[in-house]
Parts: C-alpha cells; sequence; structure tokens
DNA sequence: CTTATGTAGATTGGATCCAATCGCAAGATG
DNA sequence: CATCTTGCGATTGGATCCAATCTACATAAG
C-alpha cells in the first residue's frame, strides 16, 4: 500500500477503495509505462515492483496478466516480463485501426449527440489546451483521449468503446513521445476545435476530417518516430 | 496438473510443455466457458475450480485475470467471477465489429494470397465441413476460426488480426449455441466455399460478400436467441 | 410481522515459503 | 584456444497460511 497508488474513478463522488491492489498496481504501472518511465524492451522485475510498492510479488504477478492482455508488455515463462516494443508499421496500423473504429462509431453518435453531450467535450477540449500549453505531458494524454471518448459516448456502443479504448492505450505511449519530440500537436489543436465544431453543426464530414485526423497523428509520429531513430543510432 | 490441460500449439510440433499452469487453465476454462458448460451469470468458484484441477488457488485467480481481459467473464472484488452475460444489442455489436475489420483485412490480404495460402484454407475447410457433419460443435466452434484466419494471415496485419481473434472468441460462445439451437450453419457452409472460390479468383466482390456472411450469422444468431428465450420463459 | 443487527461460515485477497528454471561465469576437456 | 559442462545466484512459478470481506441466517427490537 504505497502513496503512488492513487484511487481511480474520481467522476463517482462517493465511490472509493473499490479498487483491489492488482487493479491499483495495473493501473499505476500502465501509466508509468505509457510516460516512457519504463522503456520499451526494458524488464520488469517482480521483486523490484514489489518492493517499491511495498507489498508482495503475487499482486504484481496478477497486474502484470492485466497489462500483458493490454498488450503492453510480454512474459515469458521463467523469463519474466519486458516492456512491448512495436515496428513502426503495428504502430501504424494501430492508427488506421483507430481511424476505421472511430470514424465507425462517430457516425452513430453524431446522431445523438445532446447539447450536454458537446458541452462535456468542448469542457474536456479546454482542459486539454490547458494541460498542453502547460506542457504536462501525461495530462495531455490522457485528456487527448477524454476528448475522442467524449464524442463518442452518445453511440452507445459499448464494445466497439471498448475496443477503441485498448487500443488508444497503446497509441498513447506514442502519442506522449511525439508530444516530447515535435510540435505537431499544435495542428491536432486546431483540428480539435475543428472537429467539436463541425459535431455541433451535425455536419456528417466531421466523420472525414476526424479519419485524417488519425491518420495525419499517425504519420507524424512515425516521422518523428524515424528521425529520432537515425539521431539515436547515431549517438 | 490435470489430465484435463491439453498443451496447445499442435501446429509447431517440438513445442511442448512451453505454458504456465495459468495460461493452460485460461485456456481451458474458456474452451469451457465457450462449450456452455460454464453458463451466462454462473459463478466462478476459485476453490472448486483448483480442487477439480488439482493445483492451488493461484493459478486459478491468474487464469482468471487473463479470461476477465477477454472479456469473458467479470470479477468484482471480493465477491468472485461470474461469466458475463451480454445484452443481444451487444452481440449484434460484435458481428457488426467482426464484419468491419474481417472486411478491413481482407482487402489487404486478397491481394497477397498466394496458392499456399488459399490450400491451407481449403484444407482447413474440409475439416470444418467434417466436423460440421459429425455434429461436433467445439470442433465447428474453432476450425470456423481457423477458416476465417486462414484468409487474413496473409495480409500481415498482426495488430488487426490479434483484435479480430479477441473479438471472435466472444462470439465463438453464440455460435456453438446457434449450432445447438438452428440449421443455420447449413447456408453459411455454402458460403464459406463461395468465399473461398472468390479468393481463388482474386474477385475484390469477397470482400461485400463476407460482410453478408457476417452479418447474416449476426442476425441468425440473434433470431435463435429471441426465440430460445420465450420458450425458457415459457417453460 | 417487518426491519435492524450481529454472528458464523464461506470465499476472496495478500503474504510468506519452497521448488523449478534460467543466465552466466568458472573450469574442464578436446 | 574453442567448446562443452557444471554449479551458483537470481528470478519466476506454485503451495500454503493468515487476514479481510461478504452472505446468510438467526435473533431481537420496533
Amino acid at each position: 500500500m504505497n502513496e503512488m497508488l492513487e484511487q481511480k474513478n474520481p467522476r463517482s463522488k462517493y465511490r472509493l477503495k473499490r479498487q483491489s491492489l492488482p487493479e491499483a498496481l495495473a493501473d499505476s504501472l500502465r501509466e508509468r509505462i505509457l510516460n516512457g518511465e519504463f522503456k520499451e524492451g526494458e524488464p520488469l522485475v517482480q521483486e523490484a515492483i514489489a518492493t517499491e510498492y511495498e507489498c508482495s510479488r503475487m499482486p504484481v504477478r496478477e497486474a502484470f496478466r492485466q497489462l500483458e492482455a493490454a498488450g503492453l508488455i510480454v512474459s515469458k515463462i521463467h523469463k519474466g516480463a519486458v516492456v512491448t516494443t512495436l515496428p513502426s508499421e503495428q504502430i501504424m496500423e494501430l492508427f488506421e485501426l483507430r481511424a476505421m473504429l472511430e470514424c465507425d462509431i462517430l457516425t452513430y453518435s453524431l446522431s445523438r449527440m445532446t447539447d450536454h453531450h458537446l458541452a462535456l467535450s468542448e469542457q474536456i477540449l479546454e482542459l486539454l489546451e490547458d494541460a498542453y500549453h502547460k506542457r504536462d505531458i501525461a495530462r495531455v494524454g490522457a485528456l487527448n483521449w477524454e476528448f475522442h471518448r467524449s464524442l463518442y459516448v452518445a453511440a452507445d456502443r459499448i464494445q466497439t468503446l471498448a475496443l477503441i479504448q485498448g487500443i488508444n492505450v497503446q497509441t498513447d505511449r506514442y502519442i506522449r513521445l511525439q508530444l516530447l519530440l515535435t510540435s505537431a500537436f499544435e495542428e491536432a489543436e486546431q483540428e480539435h476545435r475543428q472537429i467539436l465544431k463541425l459535431c455541433r453543426n451535425r455536419d456528417p464530414s466531421v466523420v472525414e476530417f476526424m479519419r485524417g485526423h488519425i491518420i495525419r497523428a499517425g504519420h507524424n509520429l512515425l516521422d518523428a518516430l524515424s528521425t529520432r531513430k537515425v539521431s539515436g543510432t547515431a549517438a
């Protein structure tokens, strides 16, 4: 039980401590992987994590199972867990999947959005812009997903949303990396405003705009990654 | 170590016992859930499973984590795990997701398929037809997915395939249920032949045909499910 | 008779202990 | 000198034990 473990679900006011230790651990470790604190290919040692969080290895092991299912780590028998490393084609594939799935769900959502939904999206967008200007990378990553998600809840497509969320967790890691490397998020910021505006008008063209938004993000990321890679090998 | 636990990966000949107990358990339990042996809403008790497989509760717990990540069970803290139960809208949503994702990957795959790929698909299809005529439900379920999968491997879209596999695991349960309830698989069998034929000709129309194939399967299932429900409540 | 409370049994969550396996280095052997 | 073997430390896998929590039933109060 460590002070690093904050309980989640801040939205439901009177719901505290309804998380088991493995879940809380998984949340914390996921955050640290997405932050880049645990780098690609880095091995995660059960004992080290356990002592760090002042608990036994058992909850750590269960947390590892969850992270493995989310695709953030891979663990081989008797050899431990390492942070996943994706080749660039697969990273792009993830963005293409997001584009396909998010466009689909947005189509459902668009006709069902209420003013309440839009107001909430706007609120999140303002928080996102604020976080970006303060260069709070972790918060930008989280709020970026929250904004996208807020546009989709009206669709009431639970399975689709769950799938998209899973992919977003994976791309989040690279989005944060991109924030450190480039200034490409400037244009993404403007695109977010445009997306919200189109949604307000229930303009169906927002779907294709969203597709471009996501695919562009993927391409920008790959560019940033490839330039980093050559500079990395040079150094 | 119980005789119920068979090691998987039969395709790679000299690869035995490279599975940890939790994984083997997860495989076995997943199979039993898909078979309908554990019904929807039924609680899974750690101790009972553990004694059944003659092991301690710990590997069971880790297996539960995997099954939960796959969406087959949900577990609440200090209240244990129960088999998931999906409302019909979400079941249909799963089929629609399959339709979208499988059509997408098939488009990639179609232009890259070699004769070798097609021969393999044909082999699997024959096994599938054989299993169906022998009314080996579990085998039909597994081979149905194997056939679909065999059409997609050429696409070399790892993330997409993983996503589709996850959804197929969930729909598999209902497909097997449908096999018990209806004879709708007869037409599916013919459609499989047609799909393979269109793939041989590299006919792009196979993509839309596949979409219809999957969506039809979903509708047939929902029909079967709704009639079962009314007869169930009547009895 | 209904509702609140409390206690016992069952079940899950977490910690500690022991066994199995892996990696690596030192030494033997050709 | 290269290669194989062997043994030890480190790490993971699994079992058992104890603590925390839930469910159900019984009992008492209104």
